[in-house]
RNA sequence: UCGGGGAUGGUGUAAUUGGCAACACAACUGGUUCUGGUCCAGUCAUUGGGGGUUCAAGUCCUCCUCCCCGAACCA
């Protein structure tokens, strides 16, 4: 069964009887079948070659949710065959990932823990007469298998007797053959139309160290001969993958049908694989981005891995909400970057607490603001609401005096249509102090503002002016003699097209370079030097921001505000 | 070229399995608001094309078009 104890199950992740798909179906028909003797169970079989990214993460929210829906269990298995890729780093980082997600495989197995098993059924195939060891090259393999509506032909080996293939085979097993000079096939069809039964490879000699059974193998199985075995041996009801597997499916069954198992077969269903606008979900181009120094690691917040996700901000819940509700298809699809967007915002204005940050700073003076008896500015405390979507998380004190700072985009000299912001002679709110009128701004050679100049009213204490009178807008501000300096990243897209590399062929011809800004010497309100790790707040008016899990003081955007002004300047 | 799969608004997913094309995102209008946020109201598709069956077709039949996957000793 699935834990969630750090992420709430949310209604739609209940399971909606109102919603389902062709998995689920199949999977509730099986169950009124009496298909399976057994309880359902489904699986989650990364490779440990790699980081998972927000693809795999469909394929855990599928699995999980329908083993969870129907009583059963979902387990994780590693499926390493490859020991030229794969590595215990992998194996490591996928489970924390997979954890964080919020699941908790039934249990956690290798395809590697079946070699000995494996290798007992090659035997048993190979006795059969339905396998035989090929001396050819790949080369010469590969060439015979003939192509689309061209058949292949057969293999001077094809007919090797079983005591022969057998005694071979063993030799291979023992090291006795190099790498490259012979592989165990499966016997089955040259003239098959579908390739994968043209005497698919079973075997091939690898003298390589595999990080979990180090050197006792001198062969490793291929995908297909060790997927199937291994979804029967753990009691797999419902296999499910990615579309490009549909014609490995007749093998899967072919393999499943020669060996001697008990109960009913598991069986592999395809489904589509969860592409998303504006960014790359393939290994190979994932792994291009980090070793070429295009982002900074795997866990770079414009990735879509789960640790850079995770590092950004984006809750897990967000992210397994984001996976149920799009579904499960057969059909081709990019989903448009912005539905995940906005499943984030619409968490985190649920969940972040807000604070004042100005990122861009300009300095602001009250002119008419009082001083004390030391002849100090006074130093009053406003009161603000941590969250006005839930006011069980409270309010806090925020300093407020003469200096402020203010955002220099909410100050212009001369405001463009539509403006609603400062400048001369208007007057706005600050946040849960006072409203305040422009009364001159001192600005440099180039007319860029430097400082502005304002003056209270003093009637206007919290925001709201006893005459009732109007302004047009809001903005944030942070006391100046209390401010926390600061840097935030700001990220952009990491490509500029749709559908990256859908011209040119290459996605790094569509890399955005300026998808990374770093801001220094921010102003944050003193509050948010108390914000823990990789915790997310608001920045109000501007987005949503994780503190850096390392570096204090840090923070990274992690989706901005919806933000109507940006778009009505777009629009021009 | 052969085999397998797919096609419903700008995007993605639905449609009681032959009965008023729904939901979300995006976009656009307007309203509310001490965040140009949130929230609320509204607008936005006759289902790839042709023919057929039927009182009735996104759903069934038929022809066509387009797209994806498959010829690793990768998974």
């Amino acid at each position: 069964m699935t834990d969630l104890t750090q992420n709430s199950l949310t209604p739609s992740e209940a399971g909606d009887p109102e919603r389902s798909d062709f998995v689920r179906e199949l999977v509730s028909e099986d169950l009124d079948n009496g298909r399976f003797s057994r309880g359902i169970q489904t699986r989650f079989p990364p490779e440990p070659n790699g980081y998972l990214h927000i693809g795999h993460a469909k394929a855990i929210v599928l699995n999980f949710s329908i083993a969870r829906e129907n009583g059963g269990v979902c387990v994780l298995r590693f499926d390493d065959t490859n020991p030229a890729t794969e590595d215990q780093r992998y194996v490591d980082a996928i489970v924390e990932d997979i954890e964080w997600l919020g699941y908790t495989p039934n249990s956690i197995n290798y395809s590697s823990d079946y070699f000995p098993q494996l290798y007992e059924w090659a035997e048993m195939l190979i006795s059969k007469g339905l396998a035989y060891v090929d001396d050819q090259s790949a080369e010469e393999i590969a060439e015979q298998r003939g192509g689309f509506g061209r058949p292949g032909i057969e293999s001077p080996y094809r007919d090797r007797k079983p005591g022969e293939n057998l005694k071979l085979f063993r030799e291979m097993k023992d090291g006795v053959h190099p790498e490259g000079s012979c592989v165990l096939r499966a016997k089955i069809d040259m003239q098959h139309e579908n390739m994968q039964l043209r005497d698919p490879v079973m075997y091939r000699i690898r003298d390589q160290h595999h990080y979990r059974t180090r050197d006792t193998w001198k062969i490793y199985p291929s995908y297909d001969w060790a997927h199937g075995q291994g979804d029967a041996l753990e009691g797999v009801t419902h296999s499910l993958c990615s579309l490009e597997f549909s014609d490995n499916r007749a093998l899967y069954e072919w393999y499943l049908r020669q060996l001697p198992l008990e109960g009913e077969a598991p069986y592999q269903t395809e489904f589509a694989r969860l592409e998303l606008t504006y960014t790359v979900t393939s290994k190979r181009r994932l792994k291009e981005l980090v070793d070429d120094g295009h982002v900074a690691g795997w866990d770079d917040p414009r990735l879509p891995t789960l640790r850079a996700l995770r590092r950004r901000g984006y809750p897990a819940s967000a992210i397994r909400e984001f996976c149920a509700f799009v579904g499960v298809s057969r059909t081709n699809s990019r989903h448009d970057i912005e539905l995940l967007e906005s499943f984030v915002r619409t968490e985190l204005n649920r969940t972040a607490q807000r604070r004042m940050a100005v990122l861009r700073p300009l300095k602001l003076v009250i002119t008419n603001w009082p001083d004390d008896e030391n002849g100090k500015p006074v130093v009053e405390h406003r009161t603000l609401a941590n969250n006005p979507e839930n006011h069980d998380d409270g309010t806090r004190k925020v300093p407020f005096s003469r200096d402020l700072w203010i955002e220099q985009d909410d100050f212009r000299m001369e405001p463009p249509p539509k403006y609603f912001r400062l400048s001369p002679g208007t007057e706005v709110r600050l946040r849960g102090g006072y409203l305040v009128t422009c009364t001159e701004a001192i600005c440099d050679e180039a007319g860029n503002p430097l400082e502005v100049h304002c003056t209270y009213d003093p009637a206007t204490a919290g925001g709201s002016a006893p005459d009732g009178r109007k302004v047009k807008s809001t903005i944030h501000w942070v006391d100046a003699s209390n401010a926390v300096d600061g840097s935030v990243a700001l990220y952009e897209r990491l490509f500029k097209e749709k559908v990256p590399g859908e011209t040119t062929g290459d996605p790094l011809d569509d890399l955005d370079p300026n998808s990374l800004e770093i801001l220094q010497g921010c102003k944050f309100e003193q509050s948010l030097s108390g914000v823990a790790p990789s915790e997310v707040v608001q920045f109000e008016r501007l987005g949503y921001f994780a503190a850096d899990s390392e570096a204090h003081g840090h923070f990274h955007r992690t989706v901005g505000l919806r933000d109507e002004w940006a778009r009505l300047q777009k629009q021009k």
